[in-house]
RNA sequence: GGCCCCAUGGACUAGUGGUUAGGUCACCACCCUUUCAAGGUGGUAGCACGGGUUCAAAUCCCGUUGGGGUCACCA
């Protein structure tokens, strides 16, 4: 079994194929190679693996690093950030591939086939029909190299100018072992390979001749990448076998899971990470969260809340479990909680900002634009609002009531909430407030109830309507502060505006509130 | 179908022969409370099945079942 020499510097990489955004999956997977980096003292790169032209997404590569270093995954090494290993975008390392190419054709480990995609489309349906695993025929290997093609045949078409690939020889017969550090020893019959392609006919090689000379070059020592590519390990191996290289070390993490337990895929819910971003969730709940899906501290730790730097001190690649996780979401909403909970103000103020600057363009205010868009006041409205919401933005969309007038009233909260001689009352203490010059949370709390007792009410007689008038909706945080927050101005404007539109409702004989119930059909 | 991997409550998981099977999310109840949250307390719920090995198995072995991955000139 060969192992990475002891003492051999830790080089990770995280390899993506630049064809669209940044998969959670992925990112789980630059996580890990980044986290093993660094604990390790070694580097992460960033490999872009664009040997599919017809794939390749423009742009996707600078977006996928920028989404990347959004989460706080800096690579040590990548096309943007340099190193000595380059080039770090596959496309431009071509011609490497063909000089390692012309060598294993030499060495007579690789030879030219020259099937059509139809014959082998052909040859693939009948093995299926016939229930073997479907795999290539072999009828280009040369006579020399066990096959029955004459090295005349393949001069030919050569000289004609045909199309052909470059096939790996597998040998038969021959066990593949490897030690896998998440999976344990793994074994494989090379009987059960196909004669890979390693050179495609555009000149291009594939992912397995391609990735297996870069991880070389660029000596990586720790390949960690899904479970997905388990299967294509003995090819790999092979390779590393063929060139006399000695291989990386392997850990093919557990798959990341639909609800109904198939790997993760869209169409079952968001899984780029820009999706959730976009949504609210932040970098660090997110890492924070994807790093749990399949890796624990064990011995009986507790912790849930791992911060990036925490995670550098504390992963191992040991602790990496072996069955797929589910990415079940509800879990991901906690800890986005828990960050807001503990986020510093200052950065929740920033984030804020221009949210807000942007809704008060759209629709204006009858509030101090200068005052509520200030820091002392989003701080004071942070302060309520962090522990009420499940993410930062809501707290200028979801209690928009800070900033914006309400336009309407909750039509439930009013049936539920008003009494025959609400507005009565309501009316009266609009007076008393208007002689009021203390609005202090505490000050507000003695004058209304001070007000209520020797009318026989109960605080929250008032304290519902009063909520439901000044912010149109039936819940939020403590009134008292509420109103303090809102200021004076503000709370009598709208009490006087909301008592005009919010009608008692009427009576029944028993002088009873009728407007709560109602009949649904 | 061949090959490979996996298997603790609904989800994430701790557990490596002896535990009342622990924690987190979610859910339920209660407490706190003007509402909504947050917080506190308690609760429902789990070792896929069958054989072994052993004084003793969630833990070791074998099998079964179930799930997943992979079998491209895609990665």
């Amino acid at each position: 079994m060969m192992q990475t020499a002891p003492g051999q510097r830790v080089r990770t990489r995280f390899a993506p194929s630049p064809t669209g955004y940044l998969h959670v999956g992925g990112l789980r997977t630059a996580l890990y190679n980044y986290l093993y980096a660094k604990k390790m003292n070694g580097d992460f790169i960033v490999r872009i693996e664009d040997t599919d032209q017809a794939r390749k997404v423009e742009g996707a590569d600078k977006s996928l690093l920028r989404t990347l270093e959004l989460t706080g995954i800096v690579p040590d090494e990548s096309f943007i950030h340099g190193g000595n290993f380059g080039p770090y975008v596959q496309s431009e390392r071509l011609g490497i591939y063909q000089q390692y190419c012309q060598q294993l054709l030499d060495r007579k480990s690789a030879y030219c086939c020259f099937s059509t995609a139809e014959e082998l489309e052909e040859n693939r349906k009948l093995q299926m029909k016939q229930g073997l695993q479907p795999k290539y025929n072999r009828k280009w290997l040369p006579e020399d190299m066990g096959g029955t093609m004459p090295e005349s045949e393949t001069r030919k078409k050569m000289k004609e100018g045909a199309p052909y690939v470059v096939r790996m020889k597998v040998p038969d017969y021959i066990s593949i072992m490897f030690d896998d550090i998440v999976r344990g020893p793994v074994e494989f019959d090379s009987a059960t390979v196909d004669d890979q392609v390693l050179m495609k006919s555009d000149g291009f090689p594939t992912y397995h001749f391609a990735s297996v000379i870069d991880d070389h070059l660029m000596e990586i020592s720790h390949v960690i990448r899904g479970e997905e590519w388990l299967s294509s390990m003995p090819k790999h191996l092979l390779l590393y076998e063929f060139f006399g290289w000695e291989p990386p070390r392997a850990a093919h993490l557990p798959l990341l899971l639909n609800p109904d337990r198939s790997k993760l895929s869209k169409r079952q819910g968001d899984v780029a990470v820009e999706d959730f971003i976009k949504k609210g969730y932040s970098p660090e709940a997110i890492i924070n969260f994807v790093a749990l899906l399949g890796w624990n501290e064990g011995e009986g730790c507790e912790r849930e809340v791992y911060s990036l730097e925490e995670l550098e001190e504390t992963f191992s690649l040991e602790r990496i479990g072996k069955a797929g996780a589910v990415f079940n979401v509800e879990k991901l909403g906690w800890l986005e909680k828990q960050y807001i909970k503990s986020r510093p103000q200052e950065k929740i103020i920033s984030a804020i900002k221009p949210l807000l600057q942007d809704e008060l363009e759209k629709r204006g205010t009858d509030m101090d634009v200068d005052r509520i868009s200030s820091d002392e006041y989003l701080g004071r409205v942070i302060d309520l609002m962090r522990e009420r919401v499940n993410f930062e933005h809501e707290i200028v969309t979801f209690s928009s009531y800070f900033f914006f007038d309400p336009d309407a009233y909750d039509e439930k909260a009013v049936q539920k909430r008003w009494a025959a001689d609400t507005n009565t009352l309501l009316r009266e203490f609009i007076a008393l407030l208007e002689k009021t010059d203390d609005f202090s949370a505490d000050n507000l709390e003695a004058v209304l109830k001070d007000f209520v007792a020797p009318r026989g009410k109960k605080p929250a007689f008032l304290i519902h309507p009063l909520r439901i008038l000044t912010s149109g909706v039936g819940f939020g945080p403590s009134l008292y502060h509420m109103l303090e927050v809102f200021g004076k101005e503000t709370v009598l404007r709208r009490l006087k505006k909301g008592i005009e539109t919010v009608n008692a409702p009427k009576q029944n004989e028993e002088g009873l509130n009728t407007r709560g119930i109602v009949i649904r059909d």
